[in-house]
This record gives C-alpha cells, sequence and structure tokens, in this order.
DNA sequence: ACAGGAGCTGACCGATCGGTCAGATATCGT
DNA sequence: ACGATATCTGACCGATCGGTCAGCTCCTGT
C-alpha cells in the first residue's frame, strides 16, 4: 500500500476515534512512521486529509439515495434501500462515526456539509411517507440509531461492557434489517393518518 | 446566577457542542464575559469545569439505575425504567450528547470512566434478559438510538433537514416511550434463562 | 553520466493551548 | 478606619498546534 494511501486511513481512523480537533498531524505521522512534514508533502492540509477520508463513503451514499429517490416512495423501495444502508452502516464505520460524532462541530468544512446534505435529503426521502411526532421519531430512532449503534459498537460491545460479546457481522446485519424494518413498518401502512397530530408541515 | 454557575453552564453547552478538546477555556471565558484567569479561579483546571458539569447528570442516572436495579428484571420494572430513561435523557440533553459524542476520545478521564461504568450497570440489567444477537441489537437500538436522537435532535431537526419540525416535547416524551417499550418487548416475552453473569455487584 | 522529479526530512514560524502568579479592586466584619 | 477575604485581571510560561521552506536521498529516463 502507498504511503499515501496509508496516511489516509490512518487519519480516518484517528479521526474517527479522537476526533478531527483531537487528532494532530503529528499523531498521524508517527503512527504511520514518517515525519509531520511527509504527511503534508502528501496532502496540502489537515482539511485535506478529512476530505480524502469521508469522500468515498459520501459518494457511496449519494449513489444509493440517487437510487433510492429514482421512483416515488413505496414499501418494496424502503425495504431495499434498508438493506443498501445497513451495508453501508457496516463498511463505513469509521467514516459514520466520524461523520455522527464529531460533525457538529465541523460545520463550515465543505466536506461535512456535503454530508449533512446528504442527511437532508435522507430526510426530505422519509418525511415523504409521514407528518406524526411518533413518526418522525420512527425514522430517526431507525437509522440514526442504527448508525450510532453500528459506529460504536466496539464502545458499547467490547469496551465499557464486558458481558456482551461482539457477534459475527453476518448475525448483526441480519439483526438489523429486522429491527430497522420492523420500526419504519408503521410509516407505510396507512400514510394518510397514523397520529392525531395534523399540524407542522411546512 | 453566580458567575461560578454561569461559567459551569456556558462550559457544558460548550463542550457539548464543540467538544472537550474543541472548546477553549479563552472561548467559555469570552462567552461569559470574564477573563480566561477568572474561570481558573472558580475551577481548578479545565477537567475540573468537565467534572462539575457531567456530575448532577451521573448522580442522577446512576439513582435510577439503583432504583431499577433493586429487583429483579420484570416487564414493570422495565417499563417504568424506561419512562425514566426517557424523561433522563429530555433533561439531560446537553450531558448526553457530550458523553455520547466525544467521551469515547476522553477514556482516561475519572467523570468519563464513572459514566462508561454506568452504561456497563445499564447493558448487565439488559443483558441479563437476553442473549441473542438480535435481543442485544435491539437493547442497543432502544436506549442507545434514543439517547442518540434526543441529544442530536437539533442537529436533524432544525438545522440540516428544514423539512422536519421541532415537536412539541411532551409528544417527543410519549413517541419515544412507545418506541423503546416496542423496541425491548421481546426481550422479556420469553426468558427462558438468562446469562450465567452473575452480577458484578461493585 | 547526469538531469530531474518523487519522496521525505529537520528547522523554523506565528498562533493558541492550559495553567501560574502577583497584584488590583471591592466588600465586609470589627 | 482597617485588615481579611472574595473576586477578578493582565502578563507571562512552556508546550503544542498547523503549516512553510530549503535541502537531502533516491530512482529513472535519456
Amino acid at each position: 500500500m502507498s504511503t499515501r494511501e496509508e496516511l489516509r486511513l490512518i487519519a480516518l481512523t484517528e479521526f474517527s476515534n479522537s476526533g478531527y480537533i483531537g487528532t494532530s498531524l503529528q499523531r498521524i505521522a508517527e503512527i504511520a512512521g514518517v515525519s509531520k512534514s511527509s504527511v503534508l508533502y502528501h496532502f496540502a492540509s489537515k482539511e485535506a486529509l478529512l476530505d480524502e477520508g469521508l469522500a468515498p463513503a459520501i459518494e457511496r451514499m449519494q449513489g444509493i439515495l440517487d437510487r433510492t429517490k429514482g421512483a416515488p416512495f413505496s414499501a418494496a423501495r424502503r425495504d431495499a434501500f434498508i438493506v443498501e444502508f445497513v451495508d453501508f452502516l457496516l463498511e463505513s464505520r469509521l467514516e459514520v462515526n466520524l461523520f455522527l460524532n464529531h460533525g457538529q462541530s465541523l460545520e463550515d468544512v465543505p466536506v461535512i456539509d456535503r454530508a449533512n446534505a446528504l442527511v437532508g435529503r435522507l430526510a426530505d426521502y422519509f418525511s415523504s411517507a409521514t407528518t406524526s411526532t411518533e413518526g418522525v421519531m420512527r425514522f430517526g430512532m431507525a437509522l440514526g440509531g442504527a448508525a450510532f449503534i453500528l459506529s460504536s459498537r466496539n464502545k458499547f460491545g467490547e469496551d465499557v461492557s464486558t458481558s456482551i460479546a461482539e457477534p459475527p457481522v453476518d448475525e448483526v446485519r441480519a439483526a438489523l434489517v429486522v429491527i430497522v424494518t420492523e420500526l419504519l413498518a408503521p410509516l407505510t401502512l396507512s400514510t394518510p393518518k397514523a397520529h392525531s397530530t395534523p399540524s407542522t408541515q411546512e
């Protein structure tokens, strides 16, 4: 693997674990076994390192959303999206963890803005199927909760609690699809009502 | 309000929004309208500011857990816990957000260790009712997801997506209780036998 | 043989970090 | 009136931050 690619992965890992501000170029250089100057030779700036670390995951998520929003909301398309979304979360844990945990303090960074825009498109897609408070909370719990629990699974599964072991990844994937589908199911069974909350559709 | 209490709240807010490392004493002082030296007069160090900011929420959560674990696992006690837990999340958003989003990079800070120990006790309590991967994921999605979606509700509700308005707090509370209960319900319908994890009562 | 670019480095820069310290100001009990 | 105490401040410290720059060592095409 090239030094440049190695630095990208180290930076992504450290940004995810310690945050963007909490990770110094010096530390990235030390882990890679090169000098800080070498890091800045391969990447124009620390921000460029963040940008190139997140870019692949952002482009993948963009593709998923483009494909999903190509047709109107339906239960079948929603279920297909859920599978794709869960796979995305499983394979982009570092990126998702970095964005979820540390993105709010990096709001003026362009690559974070792009990721935020994706969340907005995702919310718009599901908000087209519900207007009730419970529906909105179901969407948030299902997608945000799944992203959170996956991106920080090490924290709860290994570090903190010793009584919960790390399950096989395919079991995690299957369980997550079941739970997310269950959470989102009421949103499209009978879309017109759901709750007695008429309001707040701006 | 005393200067000291004002500083505590400003620090908690800034730590939650920008992270512990991402918040400087200078910034806290500027918001409060005092000098950096004054901040360090009221609090021995930056870490003391973090400690005293999180302490009340930690003590409250400790009380909830002590009360809940005073008796063996049952559906009724679980439901009572859920209500208390949701109320806790609603009233301690800053603290929960700070712990969830930035706690993993502060693992050697004593107050964060205390909070992590609470999560461990919580996980032990619910892991006594399930051993399946799906059960563990249900627990994680329900509690972690609820904590996440509430602590970062501003991000998804106001900043990012303009199509989802901020619902009344009592509706959020009711919806969350329904969803969390629904997620955790299958865990105690048939509890043949739990784990072989005797207590770990510290 | 050698020019030239790729990869890499140490020295250095201004800015900011958390924290220390001596002293200024104000309040209060006596 | 006067010392004691609480509150607050600016000046300063060493460490670390992201970033710049001149120059070093290779390797390769000609």
